[in-house]
DNA sequence: AGAAATTTGTTCGTATGTATA
DNA sequence: TTATACATACGAACAAATTTC
């Protein structure tokens, strides 16, 4: 009869030692942490272990090594989730059409909530942004400028958790489905209706006008297959 | 004059044979690895690298560790997941209102999907488990399906983005959250108005009635502030 | 049941490359 | 340029848990 006894691990110590202090207060990102040397005696831990951790906490995003220098607090966990959530959906079989599917779904319900949180600043934002992609002469400059107005759009809604999804996916969609980048609108017609569904959609925003931007939003994904 | 050489850093070569190893097939959930010395020998590198790159892969959620056994395959990334997410939104200070938004939000839009999607053995479970839900006794029992049932809904969506977030999301508000699994309903007559809300989603998921089971699943998050 | 072999967990020592003053 | 501090990486050893015989 034995009872299972959860042992846990030496390098997990230094990820809880750096995590306490992050969420203490005492490390901030940029800040310098001990060396490994010092956190090894500190913790009693030998130092390979100590590096075991760090190499996770690295890899997590928390902390960032380099070579001669030291460990440094950064705080990018979009990166990692990003390349989780690739990691993940590549396993499971990536479907173009799963992650069109979320990529919308996230669009829509951010909507409502931008109109009633988006800020002056904001609001700024998304007309220039506009301005800009009706200027664009290339198609690069046309898709840059569209996937920034879609992203003040859900920065607007004020939702991290919606905020951090739209990072993670967008960055995935960047690293590991190239062809969706590529699916570009072609006719001259098709591009005409597009660029009117991005200004109803801006102005819906800035106008906090709901039904106007969503009939925008839904006329976008509808003229274009992702872009 | 330095160009920027990005040095490839030892313990990734790890983390890359592992993730090629899976993506070709030639290591499934389940499986055992080369032990590590046998991997840093086929490798080239040290013991001690090789150890690094697995304690990266154990964080991530793709290798389970076994003291004295060796090093498996073992896919489970919701927890890791919810684990990032939990500390992520430590740091920014996590909302519990925000939270919610982002479940119903999930929820909201994993509905029509399921109306499409759902399998006659999805409905099934569906079935019983408001049947459960309705005959049980404790309010542990009905936390326990009201969960159930709602997980049913986005399993049934068929979106793996959609699922992964919201396993990760209530494992999350599980270990972060403690105080939304307090908030109980009490009064009898909420409790049943409850019932009734789930009855309505559960049918008309079954009846694929999409009208019917969105009306059940708002006036199940105006019934409760969170369950 | 028990002993031996296997494998991971952990530590120490050492050498090397890199950054910084 | 030199010296120091630091991360990177390797190898060997022993402890602890598991498997195998």
């Amino acid at each position: 009869m034995m009872e299972r006894q959860e042992m846990p691990k030496t390098y997990k110590q230094v990820v809880r030692f750096v995590k306490d202090q992050i969420r203490d207060g005492a490390l901030s990102p940029g800040d310098k942490l001990p060396t490994e040397r010092v956190l090894a005696e500190t913790l009693g831990i030998s130092r390979n272990s100590v590096r075991e951790g760090l190499r996770v906490l690295e890899n997590i995003g928390v902390v960032s090594s380099m070579h001669g220098s030291g460990n440094f607090i950064s705080l990018n966990f979009d990166e990692t989730m990003s390349e989780m959530l690739g990691f993940m959906y590549f396993l499971k079989g990536v479907n173009e059409d799963k992650v069109a599917e979320f990529r919308w779904m996230i669009e829509r319900e951010a909507l409502p909530l931008a109109i009633l949180r988006i800020t002056p600043e904001e609001k700024q934002a998304v007309m220039h942004t506009v301005h800009c992609l009706e200027e664009a002469q290339t198609e690069e400059e046309r898709l840059e400028y569209d996937r920034t107005l879609h992203e003040l759009l859900v920065q607007a809604s004020g939702n991290d958790f919606l905020i951090s999804n739209y990072k993670a996916l967008m960055s995935f969609i960047d690293r590991y489905i190239q062809s969706m980048r590529k699916r570009i609108i072609e006719g001259m017609e098709s591009r005409n209706m597009l660029e009117l569904a991005h200004r109803k959609l801006a102005e819906g925003l800035v106008e906090c006008d709901l039904d106007k931007s969503r009939s925008g939003l839904e006329e976008h994904i509808g003229y274009t297959a992702m872009f």
